[in-house]
DNA sequence: GCCGTTTTCGGCCCGACTGTTTTCAGTCG
């Protein structure tokens, strides 16, 4: 999508106007537009088209011209001539930790520095030391910064950090001396993937806790230690940052941590007009200093502000505020509302149990179904299922279903999407199945319109049930292929075909951003985990997340149905 | 450069930490 290149394009934007110096607001102005467009839930060309871009926040009369003539021409003519201003050396220099904009042009401009290699030789040789306002600190700082950028700031799947968290927080309850404690930041608020894993603390003896917290077998090396934080790192070379604050500032502090950034200037805003002051610590009658916020939980400190309390997973100011000051905030799905999954694999393909055993796992999480969905014959590598074995697989599955009380094995299959947008196996043997979950495993690299063609063909066979993991990426490894979804949702729609939330900790797809994007389509969401084990049935809360991240309801899921809902839906016709 | 129960101009979030200073600038979240 070309919402993405945008944006990309107005952050540089924003990175050469901080090295000019040029006003601070109009650099906002440009980060704030970026991210505006990279969470759009729209196609920008389409708005554009519709004459409607400067609904989207943050662009205005200046922002739309720039954004229409790229989408024209393909660049910005302005923008051309800014990047001739600031040599590219200088700019990826600011990726450098503890290198700002003022740093780097001060190195261009009084060293000549150009690029990230010759400020690593000349910091080596000690060359900097004597700049204004550098010394051996800076110095030997700025070449941590650079060993930190080559190892490259690697972000953890959810999938990864949210154990790791859990398991932090687990052996920390432990310590009397811990009252009350949380994971905040990013990790609170789902995001696909992490940066660093904050945990909040309140404890009478802080200093039993952070001796306590470096000496935990997970800590590899203790990057800071003091009274209110400490910081450390894992083996596997993830931060974790602890902070200890006051009862009283607690609520405050975890709507700060929790963040995002952009939602917490947001509430200040809002505040700032209210003659209040949001920080931390609380949230301050400007006249009086009297802090409202004292002693106060994060519901209490959002109706101070005028605001029904607001969700972690929606906190990255994309209209959630103004629906919260309405009162119009979606009632967002939760664990507890799923009935089952519809996408599990057995050993029958590349899964790792047989069906009784599927079963079980479903029973013991309080599930009413579980859907088995092994791949179809196309897939060798994993065993995939042809017709015979398809039909073997059904029977057995009947017999398996007259033993269980309370719940229903349901027989489908994954299968493939070849090519030329058949599907792998015989219309008459799909016709017998519950589910069918369609799939592209193969032929990543067609263009966008031969890949949205294959889908489409297939979704006219009038077979699928769920268009599985739609983008195929896999988070760290493999971009997502391109697809036309203003017209996959459409059609979707159309032929009532349902959209997966693909619950892999790798996959997690569709994303947040499209799926609330599916939404206001009006497509259902299966919550799906792929799950190839019965451990990994436990990866739907991560697939939960996302589907809150996207706004959405249980009446937006089609795996809230209970099993008679269910049924009467997938065999109406 | 955007935006408007401070509406077409004059505002635009808040605090901690670090390293450099001797009262503050730069960076970060």
């Amino acid at each position: 999508m070309k919402n993405f290149q945008i944006a990309r394009i107005f952050n540089e934007y924003a990175d050469i106007l901080e090295i000019k110096e040029d006003n601070p607001f109009k650099i906002r102005a440009y980060r704030k537009a970026a991210q505006n467009l990279e969470s759009l839930t729209q196609n920008i060309e389409t708005l554009a088209q519709e004459d409607r871009l400067q609904e989207i926040p943050g662009i205005g009369k200046d922002l739309t011209e720039k954004i229409k003539e790229f989408l024209t021409t393909g660049k910005i003519s302005s923008f051309e001539e800014l990047q001739k201003t600031v040599p590219e050396g200088v700019l990826k220099m600011l990726e450098i930790p503890g290198v700002g904009p003022k740093t780097a042009k001060m190195l261009y401009e009084k060293v000549g520095i150009k690029t990230i290699e010759e400020l690593e030789r000349l910091a080596r040789g000690h060359k900097l030391s004597g700049l204004p306002g550098l010394k051996d600190k800076t110095e030997e700082n700025i070449l941590k910064g650079i060993e930190l950028l080559k190892k490259g700031r690697e972000r953890m799947l959810l999938g990864t950090a949210l154990p790791l968290a859990e398991s932090i927080i687990s052996e920390l309850k432990n310590l009397k001396e811990v009252k009350r404690i949380t994971y905040a930041g990013s990790l609170r608020r789902m995001k696909e993937t992490i940066r660093d894993i904050d945990i909040l603390v309140t404890s009478t003896h802080p200093e039993k806790v952070m001796d306590y917290f470096v000496k935990l077998p997970q800590v590899k090396e203790v990057l800071a230690k003091g009274e209110t934080k400490s910081s450390i790192l894992t083996p596997e070379g993830i931060q974790v940052d602890l902070r200890v604050v006051e009862p009283e500032s607690f609520g405050s502090c975890l709507l700060y941590f929790t963040g995002s950034k952009q939602h917490n200037i947001h509430l200040r805003t809002i505040a700032q007009k209210m003659g209040l002051k949001v920080s931390e610590y609380g949230v301050f009658v400007e006249k009086t200093n009297e802090n409202l916020a004292k002693d106060k939980e994060e519901p209490e400190i959002y109706k101070i502000l005028g605001l029904s309390y607001i969700p972690p997973e929606l906190r990255e100011d994309l209209g959630e505020i103004e629906a919260a000051q309405k009162g119009e905030l979606p009632e967002l799905v939760e664990l507890e509302d799923i009935k089952g999954d519809l996408h599990v694999h057995s050993q029958w393909s590349d899964g790792a149990h047989n069906l009784e055993e599927l079963a079980e796992g479903g029973i013991s999480r309080g599930y009413e179904y579980l859907a088995i969905t092994d791949h179809s014959q196309s897939l060798g590598i994993a065993r995939g299922l042809n017709e015979e074995r398809i039909l073997k697989q059904i029977a057995e599955i009947k017999k398996i279903n007259q033993k269980l009380k309370n719940f229903r094995l349901l027989s489908g299959i994954e299968v493939d999407i070849r090519k030329d947008g058949s599907l792998d196996l015989d219309k008459k043997v799909l016709g017998k199945l519950d589910i069918v979950i369609a799939a592209i495993h193969t032929g990543f690299k067609q263009s966008k319109e031969e890949l949205t063609k294959r889908v489409l063909k297939a979704f006219a066979s009038g077979l699928v049930t769920i268009f599985a993991h739609p983008s195929g990426r896999l988070l760290g490894e493999r971009e997502g292929y391109e697809l036309d979804y203003e017209a996959i949702f459409k059609i979707a729609k159309e032929k009532k075909i349902y959209l997966e939330i693909n619950a892999y900790p790798q996959r997690l797809d569709l994303t947040d951003i499209n799926s609330r994007s599916a939404k206001n389509y009006g497509i259902m969401l299966a919550i799906n985990t792929d799950a190839h084990t019965l451990t990994q049935l436990d990866y739907l809360r991560l697939g939960v997340a996302v589907a809150r991240r996207g706004w959405l309801t249980s009446p937006n899921i089609l795996n809230c149905l209970s099993l008679k809902e269910l049924l009467k839906r997938l065999h109406k016709g």
